[in-house]
DNA sequence: ACGACCTGACTGACCAGTCAGTATTTTCAG
DNA sequence: CTGAAAATACTGACTGGTCAGTCAGGTCGT
């Protein structure tokens, strides 16, 4: 009888670099970031379930501070820089990009990973300022402040009401920032419906804005 | 000369339960909770704060859990019972039901650590379901119950336009939650103006609803 | 046979939770 | 009222387990 320790042909097949590695160790820790929440989750698990070993993710990322703050850099800031393009290269009236813009932000929140992601920031910003620095001035910052023009656009204009133009454009974003914290914390058996509150929020944010 | 290792009068005075203890130990657990987060807190650094040694938090509490559910219990519910009872004997129009309550749970969540207690339910709903569940049904579960019920008084008495209460609810609540999480996170450099936004959202928000 | 890529096994620090024993207050018999 | 025993409140020092980060060496493509 053969009592080798069979490495024979199940034997791991310790895939190598050809898609790339720090994507994958990435999208393993977004995953069990968003869910466990940062300290509570072990790097070895984030190893596994990207299939390497834990010393692989040091050959790409310095230490696990570093892994949430690329995480944070790779999925959250294209999506501002998505918003800003598309206002710029906006045409129609400033409410109908506000409602576009509600529904497709809205419900990428909510049923995409993007709400526990800002989720994960707004849980961590206190621990790590850099991290939260960085977020804040890519991120609403940068976000708000062209909401805001383009609501001052829509007074001037005559669509909209006179009114404090920041204060409407956060006032235009928390509730679909909530919703997406929401779904992913309390929120999967809550009474709250996330995707009717988009759209009543949008509606009635918009029916007091009017003129 | 006397080398006695001196226990004279600047000995400790080892403080006693009279000004009870458990307080004393929540007060300090709920500071350093809601600025470092749960696992980042360590419970001897509670203690410290506390005035206490460490094996004493597990005189009254049974592990580092249940000091975080007695912190929720005992700061959140009491918000909601206010409110509702408020609302019970509120014999006004129920905008102005609305207009009062954006006026003090607004800032009570912006200037009190009320929101910094609910940025932590929130990360860490996900790692303590029963806290969550327990939070759930006290909390978001009867207010917004209450608060629907509101509006569809305002819509059958013809002040509101008619709409889906329920989600409607969420509306008027999710930019208040939002901006008193956002206070204890990202906030305090931020561009957003806590206050600003309140009356900017309570205005426009009623404004979208009235008839 | 070289170098890029990867890993198992280890280490040192850290921390929740425990426990044996000390300090303070209360009780109550004399 | 007195003081000693009982009850209660508290603590320092420890333990067992966990986990971020390291490193010497193995593996695979070229």
């Amino acid at each position: 009888m053969d009592l080798k320790l069979v490495p024979q042909d199940e034997a791991k097949p310790r895939l190598r670099r050809d898609n790339d590695r720090p994507r994958q160790i990435l999208s393993a820790a977004l995953n069990l970031f968003c869910d466990q929440g940062y300290e509570a989750t072990r790097l070895e698990d984030v190893a596994d379930a990207a299939g390497v070993s834990k010393a692989t993710i040091y050959l790409y990322f310095e230490n696990k501070e570093d892994l949430l703050f690329a995480l944070i850099r790779e999925n959250i800031v294209p999506m501002v820089e998505q918003t800003i393009s598309q206002m710029e290269n906006f045409t129609g009236i400033p409410s109908d990009f506000l409602r576009m813009k509600a529904q497709s932000l809205g419900p990428l929140l909510l049923h995409s990973n993007h709400g526990a992601i800002l989720k994960l920031v707004v849980a961590e910003a206190r621990r790590f300022p850099e991290i939260a620095e960085y977020f804040r001035t890519e991120v609403p910052e940068r976000g708000l402040t062209h909401l805001a023009k383009l609501i001052q656009k829509g007074i001037d204009t005559g669509e909209f009401r006179p009114c404090d133009p920041h204060a409407m454009a956060a006032a235009f974003m928390f509730p679909l920032l909530m919703n997406g914290i929401w779904a992913n914390s309390i929120g999967p058996h809550s009474i709250v419906d996330g995707d009717a509150l988009i759209t009543t929020h949008m509606e009635n944010f918009l029916r007091g804005l009017q003129q």
